[in-house]
DNA sequence: CGATATATGTCAACAAGGCTGACATATTTT
DNA sequence: AAAATATGTCAGCCTTGTTGACATATATCG
């Protein structure tokens, strides 16, 4: 009982390692993988003055044509003080327009003009290409499993706004169990 | 011949799809899987006042005890401005200590301590239940699958980083393509 | 030994993209 | 008419990244 213990400064030389009871590896080849993903369209993004933050308000903007900004929020989860910057950008740079709510005018929908759905190609592309190369180098039937696991890492109750997305319902059923 | 067409402002109502030639879906489900991924620890944290950046730095000091300053800042492709901030604030509350290099007393080695240890696997801990959780879904026989695609995502001249990781060179050979 | 190169630290300014709080406006609902 | 809702906007703050400039200690080169 020297009497200290746990705020001891003294260096530990052993690496954390899966000893530890960790999934070290997959959680380094998320970070590093993500990182990687997400880095293809920022040369892309950079030539508009734009960042990865245009990019997810576009990209949705592309996905569910006519969303209400309220809609586009609880996609992305941050405040609508967030949203208002970079959509003003999008919109005065004229790839996204808002048309006022049918039903209720107040509401503000949301489309891409043909400027905003070729840049939200061009920026998809790179990150299709990728991963169409992972999933040859793993073996394109293994394709369904790649996805399987991607979705059971999501946050049960946000999986539904997954199977939302248009043309989503596919393979993957939310109650195969 | 209307003559306009590449800054046509009218609206597109038809959703960007699988139709176009892109990968939506996996490109989707790597965004809201990584998103709840790293959501994990943030409440922890907080706790200590710190953001995702002291999570990544507390990470590889562990996961590479005895890193110098120029070795953690190639990891993390950062700058070293960046770093220090967050470092110094690590030092500061004692989670990570640093040592003169023995061969070269310009260097800075740095080593968790057991408080910093604890709390990277504190951090760490939902994230691996994450994963159990989702590779459990997915049929345990797949995590092979699972990490081939993800490590195949990197940028193949950053694999090699990977492959240094203690107890990496396991399963998956960085040369059995 | 002296000059130069290297590893690190630090100061200052700036930008992106989050956040909160407060308040304005239009429209719908009660 | 009053209250609730959808959106917009102003102001200020935080974290985490950036660049540029410069200081210090130590190592290496000639």
């Amino acid at each position: 009982m020297s009497g200290k213990d746990e705020h001891d400064p003294a260096p530990i030389r052993t690496a954390l390692s899966r000893a530890d009871g960790i999934d070290l590896d997959i959680i380094e080849l998320f970070f590093f993988a993500y990182r990687d993903f997400t880095s293809d369209p920022d040369q892309i993004l950079a030539a508009d003055g734009f960042g990865r933050a245009h990019h997810r308000v576009l990209h949705f903007v592309n996905r569910m044509p006519g969303l209400t900004v309220a809609e586009l929020l609880d996609v992305l989860k941050i405040t609508k003080q967030s949203l208002a910057r970079v959509l003003k950008q999008l919109i005065d740079t004229g790839h996204i327009v808002q048309l006022p709510g049918p039903r209720d005018r107040r509401q503000r929908e949301l489309y891409p003009t043909q400027r905003g759905r070729a840049l939200a190609l061009a920026l998809a592309r790179p990150q299709s290409r990728r991963i169409d190369a992972a999933l040859k180098e793993t073996g394109r039937d293994k394709r369904e499993t790649v996805e399987r696991f991607l979705k059971a890492m999501v946050n049960p109750d946000l999986r539904a706004q997954i199977d939302n997305l248009p043309g989503r319902p596919g393979i993957l059923g939310s109650d195969d169990g």
